[in-house]
This record gives C-alpha cells, structure tokens and sequence, in this order.
DNA sequence: TGTACATCAGTGAACGCGCGTTCACTGATGTAC
DNA sequence: TGTACATCAGTGAACGCGCGTTCACTGATGTAC
C-alpha cells in the first residue's frame, strides 16, 4: 500500500482536530473548508473523502472538542484537583486568552444554537456529560438538585468567560474572572435547597 | 424636497434596528448587506450612504441593541419589576425563543469578542451599565463587591439561556432555565463577602 | 411663467473575492497472469 | 520476471453563488434667472 493501514482515519481525525480549532478561534461560519484543510497540510479537494458536508464536520468537531474537554476535566479530578481548582483553572487568563484549544461552549454556544438539531443534540449530549462531572464534585452530590445547581455554576463560568473575551481591558476582565470565581465558589458551597 | 426633514436619518436608524435583529437572529458573520437592506425595504446599494462598511453598522447595532435593552430594563424597574421578576423574565421561554429581540449578550456575545476593539469597546460600555443597573437592585447595593457580584448574575444569566437555546429539548431548556433562575436568586439575596 | 441646472436618497448592475462542493486527474503501491 | 491493470488518498481547477463594496444612473424636488 501507498499509505499504511490506518492512515485515512488518521488523516480524517487530524482534519477533526484542526477544524475543532479553527472553529473556536475563528468561528464556524467564519471558517472555511479551504483555510482549515490548509492549517491541516491537505488542499480542499481531499475534504469531500473523509466528510460529506461541513454540516457533518462541524457536529464531529463540536463533539470531539465537548469530549477532548471532558477528558481533560476527569484527568485534572485524577491529579488531586479539586472543584476550586477546576473553577480558577477554567476562570484564568491563560483560558481566556486560548481561544483555540479552550472550552467550545464558551467560544461557540449561540453559533451551536442556530445550527441543526443533530448538533444540538451533540452539544447536549457533551454538556450533560460534563455537568454530570461537575455535579459529583458538589456537597450533596446525590441529590437531584446538584444536577441543576452544577449547570448553573457552569453557566456562570461560561458567560463570565465570555464577558472577559469580549471587553478590551486586560484589568476590567480580570476583574470580571475574579467576581465569578467568587460566585461560582459560592454556589459550589451553598446547599441547594 | 422630495424626502421630507430627517428622512435620512430616519432611514439610518431603521436600518440599525432591522440590522440589529438579523444579527442576532443569524449571527453578525451570516448576515449580509443585502439581506438586511433588503428587510429594511431597500436595495443594497443604498447602504453605503448611511454607513462608512459592515464594521461600523455592526459597532452602531451592537450599541443600539444593548442601549435597548438598558432602556427596557428601566422601564421594568419603573413599573414595579423587582429583581427577581427581571430574573424570571430573562430567564423564560419566551427569552428564548425570541432571539431577534432579545438580549444581544446571550445572542452575540462569543462573535463580539473576535471582533475589533472600537466594537468590544462599545459592548463593554453597554454592559457596564447594565450590570451598574442591576447592582443598585442587590441588598448591598452601595459596596464595591456589588458590580462584581451583579456582574456574575448577569453571566449566569447570559450563560443559562445560551444553555437553554442550544439544547433542543425544550423539557431540558425548561429545567436549565429554573435552576438558572435558583441560582440567580440565591447569588442575589446572598450578602457579598 | 418657463427653462436650465443643482440637489440628493435611492437603484441595480458590476467589481474581485472566497464560499461549499464537484470532478477529472495523479501517482505510488498491490495484484493477476 | 515482466507487464497490464486495479486501488485509492490526494491534487487543484472549476462550478454556481453570495459576500462587501463601488459607481453610473434615476427621478422628484428646489433654486436661479
């Protein structure tokens, strides 16, 4: 063979990962096939062999960043980290200015929203996942409750994300990460009823 | 004349409003010129007239959209609202299904920050005072933890419905909207420390 | 009063460009006989 | 062993289309003389 055994999915999981990047970075409807194939070492012709469509490469990339995301959270849980840990981890500068390789809810959920129900439902699934993590980590983690109280801290997180992304002033948005790890610790702490 | 006094100022600002909601319905990148123009009734053309390009329409409608909404919060508070029923009303069903009149935060905001500095300048100014609004409702209204502490409310706000709108079950948009309403509560009868 | 001209918001075709997608082709390897 | 053919990941030009932007033109009105 031309090509050792496994290459073409290797290729198709290389050109996930650089999508799911340039995604983030750029947004999905502000990037192209072309540019990503090319930031994947490939011309735009290749593409159509390993996707059908960008709708199909936008729901695997959204997934694969969603699962990256989770891997990452269950492994910092392994190392020792604790909720505050992942919640200052999540709320620092260094996240907010990796937009790339950072959290694809943060960069892309309105984009996720005015897409097709088969994304939506990828996103879901991703979100549940991860809020179901998060939920463990709370004082009453086997109440119904923590369910809806771990979502809610990680909408916190989001939207404090994304207000810092989006001011200008480097002090203002560390301003804005602090208020929310506060609040987010607040909740994490606070019983819910 | 053929265009009687302020015609074409007129003309401007309901270019901004009908431009505002097609970004936010479709996302500042997905909408173009000459859809917007043409919802305006007019031809695309016409558009640079009013407009120097899309930026400087897209700094206006991001800072008229959030001027709205500032003004609509106002008004609520004029007619009784309380914090609570700002809450409630931001976090509901009907929120989230009227994304063209809606909170530009929850429908832009991820978009806005890839965007250049003069806009996220605009933006931060918006939510400065909005969130300088909502701190003078929070029991301790006058300490300098109360921006802080309304500014993680209105980022669990924003970050909720985008959560609410993305998923596509609406049972499940339902009980993320609660628990965001339960958390927003709890964050804001909760003494800042 | 009539006529020539100025004003100006708006028209609609065209510009170059990049989009998502298609397709004839390449070229290194494996297989058949 | 040599040769003809099959395989298949990848190339790169082209498709129709819509983007942001430009521009010659329109046509209703006001002004000058």
């Amino acid at each position: 063979m031309r090509f050792e055994k496994g290459h073409k999915a290797a290729t198709r999981q290389h050109i996930l990962e650089v999508a799911s990047k340039c995604f983030r970075r750029e947004g999905v409807s502000a990037a192209g096939i072309s540019g990503i194939m090319g930031a994947a070492g490939l011309t735009n012709g290749a593409f159509y062999l390993h996707f059908a469509s960008k709708e199909e490469l936008v729901r695997e990339a959204v997934g694969g960043a969603l699962a990256e995301r989770q891997l990452d959270l269950e492994q910092k849980l392994q190392t020792g980290t604790d909720l505050e840990g992942v919640i200052r981890s999540y709320l620092s500068q260094a996240h907010r200015e990796d937009l790339a390789c950072g959290c694809p809810s943060a960069a892309l959920l309105p984009e996720v929203a005015r897409h097709s129900v088969s994304i939506r439902q990828t996103y879901e699934d991703g979100l549940q996942s991860f809020v179901a993590t998060l939920a463990a980590l709370l004082p009453d983690a086997d109440s119904t409750a923590a369910g809806r109280r771990a979502t809610a801290i990680f909408a916190l997180m989001v939207g404090t994300l994304q207000f810092a992304r989006a001011v200008p002033d480097v002090a203002r948005a560390e301003q804005i990460l602090e208020g929310g790890v506060e609040a987010a610790l607040l909740l994490a702490r606070e019983s819910p009823v």
